[in-house]
DNA sequence: CAGTGGTCTAGACCACTGG
DNA sequence: CAGTGGTCTAGACCACTGG
């Protein structure tokens, strides 16, 4: 386990935001409650704290308290992560996900996108597609990949909140690192074009990404086409 | 000015980093020294040099010191604020930047694409056109507009090492401090085609971006065209 | 080995939030 | 007004780096 206070009490609190102990909007105990729950100086809770805020879990406020945040504002800043609702320029209209194709296991394609390792060659590949929708319009087609890494059950139950990073981090505990994105603009080929119900020959947005994770060799890779007529992509940072 | 003393301390090192007083790869003075030289204790100093760490200003190795890091890893990790360079899928060639309009102090254009408030309105706006190349191959059109928000000289001048972002922070004490991206995927017109010798109709990438900077009603507007046929946008988080 | 940054204790004073 | 998080002092012990 840990063996520093500090790492060992924000887990602690991480541990109870996410079993809902502690609930969005809720104050947390005091930095001088924790120091008494914990046995610690006030130091100590505070660097377990500052931590969770920029882990995005709560929010501090000056002569108020601790406040704790929305899970989906979590993590990285970044397309998807955020899941797609929050990407997409319109908030008013409700969003859906078809799927296309439900996750499976099978091999890895070959000339794959990335650089696959040996070990998620070894691992296998779980891929799905899913397609994005506001309202009735389709707006995102999307292919996930992830090599099976320790990840028993994931094909077989659906996603919690149909999120797959909610899925990993609850079901498996497993965290989004870092982020590699790669942006082109192509044309629709017939199949993309009958999905997303544009003319062949459109401009779609496509985007590769690569999200590292927590766990060794547990890479997640995305390929994404955007239909950018009406609804753009926002991303702020 | 500052009127805590971490901030102080915490300005003060960034300048002579900036300065160049501390050079990329130096080890800064430990905070024992630190603590000697502003009278302080640790506490104090280590608050200052994590804020410059988050700032990416600072690295820290435990048991050997705080190192410089290389001023153009700075700032946010997007698009342009790192540079073209960068920012290419392709490191080999080198990178070369035509400008087609020089910085020019106007009106700002109806139905611009991001909406302007009263100050910047009154200010007016300097815009500039730049095509940016690898090699001989013209990637991405480039136009930049900013409100002339106390910035004497900014047109007269050139760019420090050609770069607008640099120049900013170090004639003009400007800091980037967020910035907001809209992506789309277009069809090249005529002029666009022009500059990036594609064919009229080929896809290329549009991004709208928004700087917000540390200095009060400036902000920086960018769109940007790609081509992305033969390099494609990359991004790290 | 001396020097470094990382962790932690035990206090103090302050400006700010909200009743 | 009592309670909160933000800043700051003055110490201590530790694991790690590099000569």
């Amino acid at each position: 386990m840990e063996n520093l206070l500090y790492k060992r009490i924000q887990t602690d609190i991480k541990s109870q935001i996410i079993a809902g102990i502690y609930r969005e909007g809720d104050l947390l105990p005091s930095e001088n409650d924790f120091c008494q729950l914990y046995s610690v100086t006030r130091s100590t809770i505070r660097q377990s704290l500052n931590a969770l805020v920029s882990e995005g879990y709560i929010d501090k406020r000056k002569g108020k308290g601790s406040v704790v945040l929305q899970q989906t504002r979590r993590t990285l800043g970044l397309l998807t992560v955020k899941g797609f609702s929050e990407v997409v320029g319109d908030n008013k209209q409700p969003v859906n996900t078809v799927i296309i194709d439900k996750p499976a296991l099978s091999a890895w394609e070959e000339n794959f996108f990335y650089h696959i390792n040996e070990w998620e060659k070894k691992a296998g590949c779980i891929s799905l597609k899913r397609l994005r929708c506001v309202g009735d319009d389709p707006v995102m087609l999307e292919t996930t990949y992830l090599s099976n890494m320790n990840l028993p059950g994931f094909c077989k139950r659906p996603f919690i909140n149909g999120s797959l990073f909610e899925t990993l981090n609850r079901q498996y505990h497993v965290e989004i690192t870092k982020v590699e994105q790669d942006l082109r603009a192509v044309l629709a080929n017939n199949e993309d074009a009958g999905f997303l119900k544009v003319e062949v020959g459109a401009p779609l947005l496509h985007i590769y990404l690569k999200f590292y994770t927590s766990r060794e060799h547990l890479f997640i890779y995305s390929s994404l086409l955007c239909n950018t007529g009406k609804y753009s992509i926002g991303n702020k940072l």
